[in-house]
DNA sequence: ATTGGAATGTCAACAAAGCTGACATATTAT
DNA sequence: ATAATATGTCAGCTTTGTTGACATTCCAAT
C-alpha cells in the first residue's frame, strides 16, 4: 500500500506521490471554480466572464493587450465577453489618453458588486481551505503552484500581486 | 504594499493573501494542462480524452459509470469521448460478468502507449516543481488541495490513492 | 508627409466539450 | 410481472475556445 510512501519524505518525487498530486490538482480545481459557476450560472455569464471581471477588478484601467496576455485566449474570445459585459453596463471600456488605440478597462459599479459576489463566494471556499490546512501547508502551496506555472506567466502573477494591495 | 502581509503568517487569511492563492490556482492549472494539450493536440484528441484515459489506466476494469462520478461530466458527454477511444482502438469495453448491465474499460496496448506519453509529460513538470519546492512544500500543498475539494470528490480521491499502487 | 506596423474591433466559420431531453435495450432486483 | 439500473444514442443547444480576413485608428520612423 501506500501508507510507507506518504510517510517517507525521500519518496515524495516517486511516480505514484506525483500522480497523487495530478489527481489532487484536478479534484481541488472542481472545488475552486464551483462557488462562482453556481452564481454565473443563474445569469447569463460563465467562468469566461468572471476571469476577465476577475482581473479587471485587480488591476482596474488594464488595457485589452493586457488582460489577453494573462488570459491567455484570442483577441475574438476575449473580445465576445467584454462586448456583453460592456453592453449589460458592468465593464467600462475608454480610450487610452496617451495612447489612442488603447482601451482601458474598469467595472461600474454594478460591475464592482458582481465582482464581490462572486470572489466572496470563491474565498470563503479558500479560506476554509487554508485555516483548516494552517499557515505552513499554505505557505507550501504557493511554492508549489508558482513553481508549476510557465515562467511567463509567473513573471504576471507577481506582477499582478505586487500592486497596492 | 503587500511585504508586511507575506511575512506575517498571522495575515495569511487576509482577502488579499487569500486572493493570491486564488490567481496563483489558475496560473498554475495552465502550467498544469500545458504539456498534455501539446501532446493531444497534435492528434484528434483533447483534455476530455486525457482525462478518460488517465482514470481508466488507474483503475482498470472500472465501469461507466464510476468513470461518470469521477469525472462530473454527463454520460453523453463521456460517451462522446469513450465511443472514439475505443473505435480508435485505445480502450477497450467488456461487458461485466456479474452485471451484464456494466461495461469494464480498460487501455489496450495503444491506449497504455498514449497514456504513458501523457502522463510522463505531466509528471516531469510536476516532479521538477515538487522538486524545487521540497518535501515540506509538496506536503502542505496535498493538504490545501485536499481542503479544497468537495467532500465527495474527496472521497473519490482517496479511493483512487488507495488503490495498489 | 507618408508609410509601416501596432492595437483594437468585428465578421464568419468552425471545433471541443459541456448540457438537456427523449428514447431504446439489456439486465437485475423486487 | 414490474420497476429500477446501466448503458448507449440521437438531436439540439450553449459556452468558449480557435483561424482567417479585413477595417480603423494611431504612433513612430523614415
Amino acid at each position: 500500500m501506500g501508507e510507507a510512501q506518504l510517510d517517507d519524505p525521500s519518496q515524495y518525487l516517486s511516480d505514484e506521490q506525483v500522480r497523487q498530486g495530478i489527481e489532487a490538482m484536478f479534484f481541488a480545481y472542481r472545488g475552486f471554480t464551483r462557488d462562482p459557476d453556481r452564481i454565473l450560472e443563474t445569469m447569463a455569464y460563465g467562468r469566461a466572464h468572471h476571469r476577465a471581471i476577475h482581473f479587471i477588478a485587480r488591476s482596474p484601467s488594464t488595457t485589452v493587450n493586457n488582460l489577453l496576455g494573462i488570459l491567455g485566449v484570442t483577441k475574438q474570445s476575449l473580445n465576445r465577453v467584454l462586448r456583453t459585459l460592456i453592453a449589460d453596463g458592468l465593464v467600462e471600456s475608454r480610450v487610452g489618453e496617451s495612447d489612442k488605440r488603447e482601451r482601458h478597462l474598469r467595472l461600474t459599479e454594478e460591475g464592482a458588486r458582481l465582482e464581490r459576489q462572486l470572489s466572496d463566494a470563491q474565498r470563503a471556499r479558500m479560506r476554509e481551505a487554508y485555516r483548516a490546512a494552517g499557515p505552513e501547508a499554505v505557505a507550501g502551496f504557493r511554492t508549489v503552484l508558482e513553481a508549476m506555472m510557465e515562467p511567463e506567466l509567473r513573471r504576471k502573477y507577481h506582477a499582478i500581486g505586487e500592486q497596492d494591495p
